[in-house]
RNA sequence: GACUCAGUAGCUCAGCAGGUAGAGCACAUCCCUUUUAAGGAUGGGGUCCAGGGUUCGAGCCCCUGCUGGGUCACCA
């Protein structure tokens, strides 16, 4: 009987797995596969001449067969790429037996099939670099056919491209799509590099909690949970600044983190709710030599991604070579706009925003509304990295005041393609000052700012023992990595994005069609038919519903004995009852 | 959250002026036998996202919902 949850080519794989079975062929054996090389090794090594690589080993998926009568292609894919495999007849089985050539490979084997071939290595007429297979197993059969994408000269046909569907099944994506798998290959190689280099300063990786009883360290909206055992309320990270902090308190002159953090706000095409960044504090520095830092860290990472220091980004190029551009906030603004607002007051910084066709409302402080003038009209046209210093104190509780210029804080932003990719400070080691910003971001959240900051007792407690002075960064990870990948979104960078689940189509239990008299076999066939739920056929004509039902027995083959009329009739009598 | 576009075969996509649902690949059967996104022939495969409405008749028009993309807003 068939199964009418299945498409036909799904039946016809499990038809397959059974026949492999009966000829005694595990489809899912146990034991190990030695390989011995790979894909790319074979093509880039590869030398007639020398005649190397006439014993090779090597396991992958079958991506695509062109069946011939004793002689065929497949492309096998393995972790590295892709490979043509030569199957012939007689070099499979040189004996008198060929089920393993006309059975097995030509019939029950499919693409995405696992398999294990042994051979060696020549080039066909055509001049392809393949391997002569005298050894085939079976190490998985797939019974869910992939989706098929063909390729020629760089050129792709029948992408897989749905990006729902790439997002939800990424294994598909990174099966099919040889271009996402490098994506996330330069975003390892990032994080990689990125160690390396803070490990050769000597800074010592961490790690710090993620349920954290107060969330601290950014302006942002927390996920809450509960601890049932504490019987505490607890949340997830936003930021791990403030227990990065207490280790520099205690004594260790470098510490950093790669945090995944969390944050409750919207999503978009540069926002996932859960994402990483990495934080790096260091003693007795301050914001101007943590600039230094960035530009080396980040001219090494598109380096080790890139071989090079430029970086293709959509239209632009981006060049990280050092030294990047300096700004200040109102060296910035001024910039972009024609306009000094350095010397301004509130009232005319409002004036000013006006005149840029900004929208503002009264709520908006001065430094708020520098933040927004800068938003508007500057950042999106940083498409070279750039440094930003020097923000109004408003917007920055946890930095240090700036040594020479009143109202503003010793702070820096690193713009590149038009968004912030860190954001850093001299950090703020005076604990009643730090007390007094926590104390006025108290009052914002009073006045309903769901971002401001709550005030964390024991993280003062913690710098009134003495904190040295420090200079602290935090780098997008995400956002980096769509920057060096040439990434259009953050979900691009992101192996499994945050989606919202699928919802499953509303199902009644094969029980309830029993209970009013539908035999069990029947069941699947109702359903099939179109009543999922036994309240989709309180109104149906009894005499339409036999012959649907009579219908799809028919069509799908089930070879069932059909229903009287009269007994469809009974069902729905019950039903209505 | 707002606006906007989209959802049709396993995959990529057509479909019109409302009139029996199409192609290529994939799949099956047969022929060919060193091919390169595709050798040839034949064939099977659809809840046209869901639910309502208009209509003699809806994949198509209208309404509601679901899911996704894009833009904007909050934000990194």
């Amino acid at each position: 009987m068939m199964n009418l949850e299945l498409s036909e080519q799904e039946v016809i794989r499990r038809q397959s797995l059974e026949e492999l079975r009966k000829l005694g062929i595990n489809p899912y054996p146990a034991e190990e596969f030695e390989t011995n090389t790979n894909s790319q090794e074979i093509l880039s090594k590869y030398d007639a001449d020398k005649n190397n690589f006439q014993d090779v080993s090597i396991a992958g998926r079958i991506m695509s067969r062109r069946i011939m009568g004793n002689a065929s292609f497949i492309e096998l894919q393995d972790d590295k790429g892709k490979i043509q495999i030569y199957v012939k007849r007689d070099n499979l089985c040189p004996d008198e037996d060929k089920t393993l050539y006309n059975t097995v490979f030509k019939k029950l084997l499919d693409i995405g099939d696992i398999i294990g071939i042994k051979g060696n290595v020549f080039i066909t007429k055509v001049g392809e670099t393949s391997i002569n297979a005298t050894e085939l197993k079976l190490l998985s059969k797939s019974i869910k056919p992939l989706p098929v994408v063909k390729e020629k000269d760089g050129k792709i046909y029948d992408a897989f491209s749905d990006a729902e569907q790439r997002y939800r099944q990424r294994h598909l994506d990174l099966i099919v799509n040889p271009s996402t798998k490098e994506t996330f290959v330069k975003r390892t190689k990032l994080t990689n590099s990125m160690r390396e280099f803070l490990n050769n300063k000597g800074y010592l990786e961490v790690e710090t909690p993620i349920l954290q009883p107060l969330y601290g360290g950014a302006a942002a909206r927390p996920f809450k949970t509960f601890h049932n055992t504490l019987g505490q309320t607890l949340y997830l990270r936003i930021a791990n600044e403030l227990y990065l902090k207490r280790l520099i308190v205690g004594g260790f002159d470098g510490v950093y983190e790669f945090a995944k953090d969390f944050r409750n706000e919207g999503m978009s095409r540069f926002h996932n709710p859960e994402f990483t960044q990495m934080e790096l504090y260091v003693a007795y520095k301050d914001y101007n030599w943590m600039m230094d830092l960035v530009e080396e860290m980040v001219e090494k990472i598109a380096i080790d991604i890139h071989g090079t220091t430029k970086v293709k980004v959509g239209e632009h190029e981006i060049d990280f070579k050092r030294p990047w551009k300096r700004y200040t906030m109102f060296e910035v603004i001024q910039e972009f706009t024609g306009i000094d607002i350095s010397m301004m007051n509130e009232k005319e910084l409002a004036e000013t925003a006006k005149n840029l066709d900004m929208e503002i409302d009264e709520t908006m402080g001065k430094g708020k509304l520098i933040d927004e003038i800068f938003g508007e009209k500057c950042e999106s046209k940083l498409i070279q990295p750039t440094f930003i210093t020097d923000y109004p104190i408003e917007m920055s509780p946890l930095a240090k005041k700036h040594r020479s210029k009143d109202g503003l804080v010793e702070r820096f932003e690193t713009i590149c393609n038009g968004k912030e990719i860190c954001n850093a400070y001299s950090e703020l080691n005076d604990p009643i000052d730090q007390r007094e910003r926590f104390e006025q971001q108290l009052i914002l959240g009073k006045r309903g700012d769901e971002e401001a900051m709550v005030l964390d007792e024991d993280f003062l407690k913690a710098i009134e023992y003495g904190m040295p002075p420090t200079a602290g960064l935090g780098i997008g990870i995400d956002r980096l990595s769509m920057i060096m990948t040439n990434s259009p979104s953050i979900q691009d960078v992101l192996f499994f994005p945050q989606m919202r689940p699928e919802k499953k189509v509303q199902k009644d239990d094969p029980a309830k069609y029993i209970a009013i008299g539908i035999p069990e076999e029947w069941v699947p066939v109702v359903q099939k038919s179109g009543y999922l739920t036994l309240e989709s056929m309180r109104d149906v004509n009894p005499g339409a519903l036999h012959q649907k039902l009579c219908g799809t027995n028919k069509k799908h083959k089930m070879g069932l004995k059909n229903p009287s009329q009269d007994d469809v009739k009974k069902w729905i009598e019950i039903i209505n009852k």
